[in-house]
DNA sequence: CGTCGGATTGAAGATACTCAACATGAGTGG
DNA sequence: CCACTCATGTTGAGTATCTTCAATCCGACG
């Protein structure tokens, strides 16, 4: 069965078909689900087995002593959760669950082996590493250069593209079920700001939301608010890829 | 000859003497020296090779289109500049120089080996890119959690740490050429109040400054202002790399 | 001696925060 | 079925941190 990491790790590399039935197996073994709420994996722990999102949304967040919580990134299926705990040895940072989440469990050795002995498959692990810290880099520009405005339309615009690349969008909606308050945490924001920008948004009829799902309704408003360059992405890599993206996020870059 | 990047790497990994002659051979090859205010890698570029710095100071930046610059890491001797760049095929970011800065210059199959085929250097590579992330994901924490004077002190705080780390430290003193207007770029803040959060640091004691040299005063106050916790910097991996961190920034930890 | 980049200082203004109240809807137990 | 709680979203008013826009100072350097 093609996974979702498959599918991402595809528009960057035409692999082997020795190479993508490995993929598509990570996510075939064992699999654990977590509630709202809980870590997936926690700040301090030794990671043995890697996460691999299914389903669900999961976010890396810090702590800080005094109270005060910064989510550094959104995990959505198709993201590695805690590779960077494996690699250091302990996680200095937690991933939790914002609604029900599924993971895949990835063991030890086929990780290691994932890491540095098929070339393939590392090189493209290589590029998922560095386009996320691409990705970690944009967001300390949002921090440090745009307004709460622009930060949250940034954000949005940002997921749209993401879940785009999953295939897990209908037209420009898409299901983000966070709160005001977790979407604080992420922003550097107070939610009371939030909520008002948000409402700002919704009369600008930039965007909508109904449930859980957000409706962009005026992408290219969006990008022009949030000042968005979609370089940082690294969507075109291999012509296969670039078909692919053509395809499915094309127009919003 | 031993340079910073093997330095560097061996408080991680215990190399074979092969890797070493591997590790130390990068820095002996073609080099190169930029000017102040010169860019070693622009937004754009397509990497063919990797530079790794040797002497001097540098910064990754993003430019935002009506102006505005964030500086989102300082590159200092034994950091590697533009793998992302050599990755992804592109810089979605430029590097430049603060000082004259001089660079080894690093050919594409010697990286593309280091990459994948070299298990121990692609060991140690995923080691180094992992805290460099860990590290963008705390200055994250910096710009959503602290406020001006708690991002400044943190900044100072791990920069004291990074520059022992290669030896390049007289006591809690190092130099750190870098203008206020920097600063600013790095910290999201102007110009005007990083002056006056520098002049709190000095008057509170924490802080002075002799031409371009920081002295750290008062360590453990400097590191309780910024809230300061050292387990993003993942210091702690081998036996050896714990007695060399013990030695060169134990107190500090 | 004049200029230039950088540091410093002052005053006014804006963005985002704090605190506090209230609304809404889902879930729970009587 | 209603009273209750709890989490989330919304609104208002006062406040603070940080910005903006100057002006001035200072040392290096031609």
């Amino acid at each position: 069965m093609r996974n979702l990491m498959t599918m991402k790790l595809e528009q960057f590399a035409r692999f082997s078909e020795e190479s993508r039935c490995q993929l598509d197996e990570l996510a075939s073994g064992r699999r654990r689900t977590w509630p709202r709420k809980r870590d997936i994996s926690s700040e301090g722990d030794s990671v043995e087995e890697v996460h691999l999102v299914l389903s669900g949304l999961a976010a890396r967040y810090k702590d800080l002593p005094d109270g005060g919580r910064q989510i550094t990134a959104f995990l959505i299926p198709g993201d590695l959760c805690d590779v960077e705990g494996f690699v250091l040895e302990r996680m200095d940072h937690g991933v939790i669950a914002l609604t029900e989440t599924t993971c895949a469990i990835i063991a030890q050795p086929v990780m290691r082996k994932m890491l540095t002995e098929t070339r393939e498959l590392t090189e493209a692990l290589w590029w998922s590493t560095m386009t996320d810290t691409a990705v970690l880099r944009e967001r300390i520009v949002d921090h440090g250069q745009r307004d709460a405005l622009e930060r949250i339309a940034h954000l949005f615009y940002e997921m749209l593209i993401r879940y785009r690349m999953v295939g897990m969008t209908d037209g420009n909606a898409f299901e983000f079920p966070v709160t005001q308050g977790e979407l604080a945490d992420a922003t550097g924001l107070t939610s009371v700001h939030v909520n008002r920008m948000m409402m700002r948004l919704r009369a600008e009829g930039l965007i909508e939301q109904r449930d859980k799902i957000i409706i962009v309704k005026d992408p290219a408003g969006l990008k022009r608010v949030a000042r968005f360059n979609a370089r940082y992405l690294h969507m075109h890599r291999t012509e296969a890829g670039d078909e692919e993206v053509a395809h499915r996020a094309g127009d919003l870059v």
